[in-house]
DNA sequence: GGACCGCTAAGACGAATAGT
DNA sequence: ACTATTCGTCTTAGCGGTCC
């Protein structure tokens, strides 16, 4: 286990405390550490606050999110809110302070919120445990009814686990996160024994009802240490614990225990858990990204935190968020919202590979082939190289444009050629024939690629730093066209409407193709190598052809008998 | 002080694709 | 067939501003 993780501690805590609310939106400060460990571009110049690395980043903002409680009647929390310490519907006394959310509220979540309620009926009280352990995935009741001998040894546990917790968790109080860096030592937690006193009450008074103790809100703190203390353990134990729990899960491989061949069986066979596939995929991965983290940077509290760097590269993943933390920090914010965090993966990407592509140029010849770039995700956190992005999809993610479509679009640039393909390969080039390509290992999105004269892009799917790989090419084109870079541009999209991207591409002239374009992809060397069209696979998307550039007379005339091109021969008067 | 409103963030999900 | 991963969207909740 990793140094630093509480493990299931947290969640022992939790499954004790039936809160109904949580600590979030904050962040588990580990001081400044992080800040002397990196050196984030773009923020050499930052108002570090003065306080250098020992500020806190602005205090928990503990918004203090209340599960929605069904409207049910306390019975149960909703979706994966019911997950240990989130078993609020049975916590929150009905009614009080939770917005009573209907169990039918969202149609849409009907596969999954739908089957919950009547498993719920059917099982009784809300589990309040992640079956973390062997015997504990027993059904509720039996954990609940377990003898009071049993009860006590688990308790001497609990209390040994805590005391290990705030050992190797004393960054992680909320005391630290919510005061300015103070020069005093950190204000220490309260002692062991007053958690003690609480879980020892609540031990008894609700240890030999079953869900008595579930059924009851905790008494009320008698102290403002016994407060916070609630708070600290709250605030570590719900989104840390949980995930690093599911993580538990699928690393150890423990669902076999419980006979699934599969985490996906597990989890949706397991309704008593209280989350969904989706929702438990996020978490693991937010839990193998905390894990990964140095000691001393503070961990995502949140899965949303946690979502924009997850799936980066290590080093990426943890400048991306300590660049998120430190801007945090210095706006006031408090906490590392979700999209800051987004922000700062796009911006540490990008600076990534134009540092990736600087360093090509200057080497003599980087090893071909096999993807050097992306394959580098050993590099260490803290280190100054950083992985050239890899396309998030595989090199089986070369779908090569129809021959109509090209045939049109040197057309359009005649007399001229396509002097630039940015996304492309060998063997696309093959069919486009521009007279410079850019391949997947040099990286047309690289700042070290020079744009110019009349460029060809069919981007592919897929995301990088959790932007679209088609917004991305799309954006750089306009940036490159209207700083007069590029001469004319043509573009192959997906028409993805509504996504946030194509908005802009509307702004330009397009074509949308009627037809479901079958693009064309490069057989394995075992068939023969060539290229074949569609290759049996049907493309889902619709296609979308944009244009820049001064002749969009002609790219009307060219391409209006390919689709429809809204206001030229697309509306019904033409 | 309470009600109302708008904005923002987060939780959760469906749809889709690629890989195994 | 199953798994892993992504995008974008919907819904909910928190928060701050404004008004009465």
């Amino acid at each position: 286990m990793a140094s630093g993780w509480p493990g299931g501690e947290g969640w022992q805590v939790s499954q004790k405390r039936p809160h109904p609310e949580r600590g979030d939106g904050s962040v588990a400060e580990g001081g400044g550490v992080a800040d002397d460990l990196f050196g984030l571009p773009g923020d050499a110049d930052d108002e570090t606050g003065g306080g250098g690395g020992e500020g806190a980043l602005g205090g928990v903002g503990a918004t203090g999110r209340v599960p929605t409680s069904s409207g049910g009647g306390g019975a149960g929390s909703r979706g994966g809110m019911s997950l240990g310490a989130y078993s609020a519907g049975a916590g929150a006394p009905a009614g009080a302070g939770t917005r009573a959310t209907p169990a039918s509220t969202t149609g849409r979540a009907g596969t999954v919120q739908a089957r919950r309620p009547a498993q719920r009926s059917a099982s009784g009280p809300l589990p309040t445990t992640l079956p973390q352990q062997p015997q504990q995935q027993q059904p509720q009741q039996q954990h609940l009814q377990q003898p009071h001998g049993h009860q006590r040894h688990q308790h001497q546990r609990h209390q040994h686990q805590r005391h290990q917790h705030q050992q190797q968790w004393p960054q992680l109080l909320p005391q630290q996160l919510l005061e300015p860096p103070p020069p005093q030592p950190p204000p220490q937690p309260p002692p062991p024994v007053a958690a003690a006193t609480f879980h020892e009450r609540l031990d008894a008074e609700g240890g030999g009802g079953g869900g008595a103790a579930q059924q009851c809100p905790p008494p009320p703190a008698a102290s403002l240490v016994e407060a916070e203390q609630r708070l600290a353990t709250a605030v570590v134990s719900c989104f840390v614990a949980a995930s690093g729990a599911l993580l538990d899960i699928v690393e150890g491989r423990l669902f076999r225990e419980a006979g699934y061949r599969s985490f996906s069986n597990y989890v949706r066979g397991s309704l008593h858990l209280g989350v969904g596939l989706r929702q438990a995929r996020s978490w693991v991965a937010a839990a193998r990204f905390s894990r990964a983290l140095p000691a001393g940077v503070p961990w995502p509290s949140c899965e949303r935190q946690s979502r924009p760097v997850a799936s980066l590269p290590r080093g990426a993943g943890v400048r991306a968020w300590v660049m998120a933390l430190q801007r945090a920090r210095a706006s006031g914010a408090g906490s590392a919202t979700g999209r800051l965090v987004a922000e700062c993966a796009r911006e540490v990407m990008q600076a990534a590979a134009g540092t990736d592509a600087r360093s090509a140029e200057s080497e003599p010849e980087p090893e071909s082939g096999s993807g050097g770039g992306s394959g580098s995700e050993s590099e260490e956190a803290g280190g100054a190289q950083l992985p050239l992005a890899p396309f998030t999809l595989s090199t089986s993610n070369e779908w090569y444009t129809p021959e109509h479509i090209m045939e049109r679009v040197r057309a359009l640039f005649a007399p001229g050629a396509i002097d630039l393909d940015p996304c492309s390969s060998a063997a696309a080039n093959a069919r486009v024939g521009a007279l410079a390509y850019v391949d997947r290992e040099a990286d047309g999105l690289g700042q070290a690629v020079a744009w110019g004269g009349n460029v060809y892009i069919n981007p592919p799917f897929g995301v990088r730093a959790g932007a679209s790989m088609q917004g991305l090419f799309f954006e750089r084109c306009v940036r490159e066209y209207r700083a007069g870079r590029v001469a004319q541009a043509v573009l192959l999209l997906k028409a993805g409407v509504g996504y946030s991207w194509f908005r802009d591409v509307l702004q330009w002239p397009v074509c949308f193709v009627s037809e479901r374009l079958s693009f064309v992809r490069q057989l394995p060397a075992a068939v023969g190598g060539e290229l074949r069209w569609g290759a049996g696979v049907q493309n889902p998307h619709g296609s979308v052809v944009v244009y820049m550039g001064p002749s969009a007379g002609r790219f009307v005339r060219l391409f209006s008998d390919v689709g429809c091109i809204p206001g030229a021969n697309a509306w019904a008067h033409s």
